[in-house]
DNA sequence: ACCTGAACACCGTTCAAGT
DNA sequence: ACCTGAACACCGTTCAAGT
C-alpha cells in the first residue's frame, strides 16, 4: 500500500517539443478533478485560513472552478473534512510495542497525535466531529491497542479506553484552537485565556467561592501543554491500575 | 442572589377591569425583549429542533421580531449561546464536601453535569466551544474544587484537573450529539454508530490489523453512558494516585 | 433608548444544461 | 462521465431610519 499522493504531475508520455503553430495557444494546464487533489486544496484553504474559512466555494476557487464541482467527487463538506482529518493523520507514526514502557508509549503517541492536528491551524474541531474509520485514523487505533495490550492492560479495559484517549486528545485540540481563533494574530492565545481567567476568578466573592480564590495561583499556572501532559499522566496513572497481575 | 427565571408576567399594578370603549383595541400584549426573554426563546428552539436550528433569525422569529433587534441586548450568536449554556447549568447542584466520599461525589456531578448537557440535545456542542466563566459554572467548578481538596488531592491537582475533567464531560456530550443528529428520528445514535464500527472493524484485514480484529468484541460493548462513567473510573483512580499521604 | 427593514456578504447543496 | 452556471433556501451582522 504505496502512499503516493497524487498530486504530482506524472505525465504518461515523455515531453516532446511543442510544433510551433501550437506554442502558445494551448489551453492553460488544468488536472482534472479528484478526491486526492480536493482534498489537497482544501487543506491548503485550511493551512491558510483555518477551519472557518473552509467553504465548498473557496475550496472550489482554489481550483478554479464552481462549488458545483466537488459534489462529483465529494458527498458533502462533512465527508471532505473526514477526508482531509485522514491524510492529515498519515503523519503518526506508530512505534513497535515495548511491553517495559507502554506508559511512555502511549504517551507518546498521544502526544504526537495532538501535535500533528494542532499543526493544522483548528484541525482539531473536525476530528471531534467524526468517527475515525479512515484508514490512518484506524491504524492508530490498532498500534494503541497493541501497545496497552503488550502492557498487560485487561481487552475491555483496552477497547473502553480507546475512545476516553480519543475524545480527550480531540477535545483539547478543538479548545486550543478555539482559544486561538479567538486571539488576535500573534498573541498567545493560551496565555490570554489564562489571563482572562484569573481576572474572572479575582472578582469573586471570596464568601461564595472560597476554593476557587484560594487556588487560584495554581488555575494559571503552566501553559496547555503542560497541562495535557498532566491529564495524560493521570489517564495512563489510573490505567495502570487496571492491570491484571 | 434570587433566581427569577425573568419569563414571568410580573405586572407592577394590579388588574383593573378595561373601560369597554378600550376593549379589544389594546395592542396584543409584547412583552419587552431583554437578555432573558431571549435567552429563554433560544432555549425553546434548541430543545425543538437541536443546536444547529438554532439561528438568530429563528430565535427573533419565536419573539415575532426580525434578528436584528436581538442584537441590542446579546453581542453575538456566541455570546448567546453562552447565555444559553450557563442557564442550563443552573440545574446542576452541588453536594457538601465529604472527604471519605470524594471519589464518589466527583463521579456522581460529572453524571449530572453530562445528563443536563445531554437533556437539551446538543447543547454539548456550545459547551466544548465556551470557556465557562458564567456564574453558574463557575459554582460547579467551586463545588468539584471543594470535594477534590477535602479528600487531599494536592492543590496544583485539583486546579488542573477541573480543566480535564470538563474536557471530558463536553467532549462526551458534544460526540454523543453528534451521533444524535446523524440518527434518523427515533433510532438509537450511539447504537447504530457502534454497529457501524463493528462493520468497519469486520471489513479489516486481520494481518495488518490484529489486535482491532482481536478485540472486536470489546469495542462494540457496553452503552455509551456505561463508556463514559468507565473513563470516569480511570480517572478518578489516576487522580486517587495523585494524593498526598 | 430601543427597535427594525433592508441590505451586505456570505453559506451548503441541487439541478438542469452543457461537453 | 464529468463538469458547471444559476438558483434555492438559508446564514450572522451592520446600519440608517424610525419611534
Amino acid at each position: 500500500m504505496a502512499r503516493t499522493s497524487g498530486t504530482g504531475s506524472g505525465a504518461k508520455v515523455p515531453d516532446l517539443p511543442t510544433p510551433p503553430w501550437r506554442r502558445g495557444r494551448t489551453r492553460p494546464v488544468r488536472q482534472p478533478l479528484s478526491q486526492s487533489s480536493i482534498v489537497a486544496a482544501a487543506l491548503r484553504v485550511l493551512d491558510a485560513g483555518g477551519l472557518d474559512s473552509v467553504s465548498m466555494r473557496r475550496v472550489a476557487d482554489e481550483l478554479n472552478t464552481g462549488p458545483a464541482s466537488l459534489y462529483v467527487h465529494v458527498s458533502s463538506k462533512e465527508e471532505l473534512l473526514e477526508l482531509v482529518l485522514d491524510h492529515v493523520l498519515g503523519a503518526v507514526t506508530m512505534p513497535e510495542p515495548d511491553p517495559e514502557n507502554w506508559r511512555d508509549q502511549v504517551k507518546d503517541v498521544a502526544l504526537r497525535f495532538r501535535a500533528v492536528l494542532a499543526s493544522h491551524h483548528d484541525l482539531g474541531r473536525a476530528s471531534l466531529a467524526a468517527i475515525p474509520t479512515g484508514p490512518n485514523a484506524l491504524l492508530i487505533s490498532e498500534g494503541l491497542l497493541a501497545i496497552m495490550r503488550s502492557g498487560g492492560v485487561s481487552e475491555q479495559a483496552c477497547a473502553w479506553v480507546l475512545d476516553v484517549l480519543q475524545l480527550y486528545i480531540s477535545a483539547d485540540v478543538y479548545e486550543t484552537a478555539l482559544y486561538l481563533s479567538r486571539a488576535e494574530h500573534g498573541e498567545d492565545p493560551s496565555a490570554m485565556a489564562q489571563q482572562y481567567l484569573g481576572e474572572v476568578i479575582s472578582a469573586l466573592p471570596q464568601d461564595r467561592f472560597p476554593t476557587l480564590t484560594a487556588l487560584m495561583p495554581h488555575m494559571v499556572a503552566g501553559n496547555r501543554e503542560a497541562r495535557f501532559e498532566f491529564g495524560l499522566d493521570i489517564f495512563v496513572q489510573g490505567l495502570a491500575a487496571t492491570q491484571q497481575p
